[in-house]
DNA sequence: AACGCGACCAACATGCCTAG
DNA sequence: CTAGGCATGTTGGTCGCGTT
């Protein structure tokens, strides 16, 4: 199932930095899906990226070619959530290490069933605790939030349109803690959404402009040499 | 004592978007 | 056109714990 890449692995495995990134390509150098800019993206041709990484989604290739999961705390499946992600590829650069994004390939990404519970506790502890915490402090964690603060109220869980209409309103369920998150991920009221990364191309070009950029770009951010990239 | 590892914390800047 | 706010984060530091 990997797709095969013929490259030489001189160039197939040389990672680069976020910062590099955002220079050469655009977008800010945090996000996972980071928006790029139409002058950024008129000077390379490229605006799918993402950049996942090991701790949140322990399942995101690492090797080029391999295939992948990415997650997400949609409230619901990722086939029942607004379509995301549907039409073209992305060029995926897993974050291996620090300073460490390293090209994947082309890939496609598509809905898939929710985590289950067990594939939940399954996981490292570092995994669910960098989701609880998350989830509890980011705005992003909101849905999930509003889900758990509702069925408090309700003693059920709470339809689609039931959490759609309490993010209407102010309130952001900020009292719902970061344990309260990881019990109801436990119990399996909360499931992480999941989406299937596959390969289906690899653009030999991109790698080896990134191989032949990022050589001269450490050479003049780190004059000394002995710095990884 | 030294070391390695993970958990945790706070500082951080820049591109992009939205509101005016 | 400009200003301000935001971004599923990254980084480097500290701390605690168990191992060497």
């Amino acid at each position: 199932e990997p797709y095969a890449i013929a490259l030489e692995s001189d160039v197939k495995d040389v990672s680069v930095r976020r910062d590099f990134m955002r220079i050469h390509y655009g977008g800010n150098h945090q996000s996972t899906f980071p928006a790029i800019s139409e002058e950024n993206y008129t000077k390379t041709g490229h605006r799918n990226f993402m950049y996942p990484n090991l701790v949140q989604n322990p399942e995101s290739p690492m090797i080029p070619g391999a295939p992948g999961l990415f997650l997400n705390a949609a409230g619901r499946s990722a086939r029942e959530s607004e379509v995301k992600w549907a039409s073209g590829t992305y060029k995926v650069l897993t974050r291996l290490g620090t300073h460490d994004f390293l090209y994947m390939g082309e890939y496609e990404i598509r809905p898939a069933d929710s985590l289950t519970r067990a594939e939940w506790t399954d996981q490292a502890p570092a995994m669910r605790n960098r989701w609880s915490t998350k989830l509890a402090k980011k705005d992003w964690g909101r849905i999930t939030r509003t889900r758990i603060g509702l069925r408090r109220q309700l003693k059920r869980n709470p339809t689609w349109a039931e959490v759609e209409a309490a993010t209407e309103t102010a309130q952001k369920f900020t009292y719902i803690t970061a344990s309260d998150i990881s019990k109801a991920f436990d119990k399996g009221e909360e499931r992480l959404a999941v989406w299937t990364m596959k390969c289906v191309g690899y653009d030999e070009q991109f790698q080896r402009d990134l191989v032949r950029q990022i050589t001269d770009w450490v050479a003049s951010h780190f004059p000394g040499g002995a710095v990884a990239f």
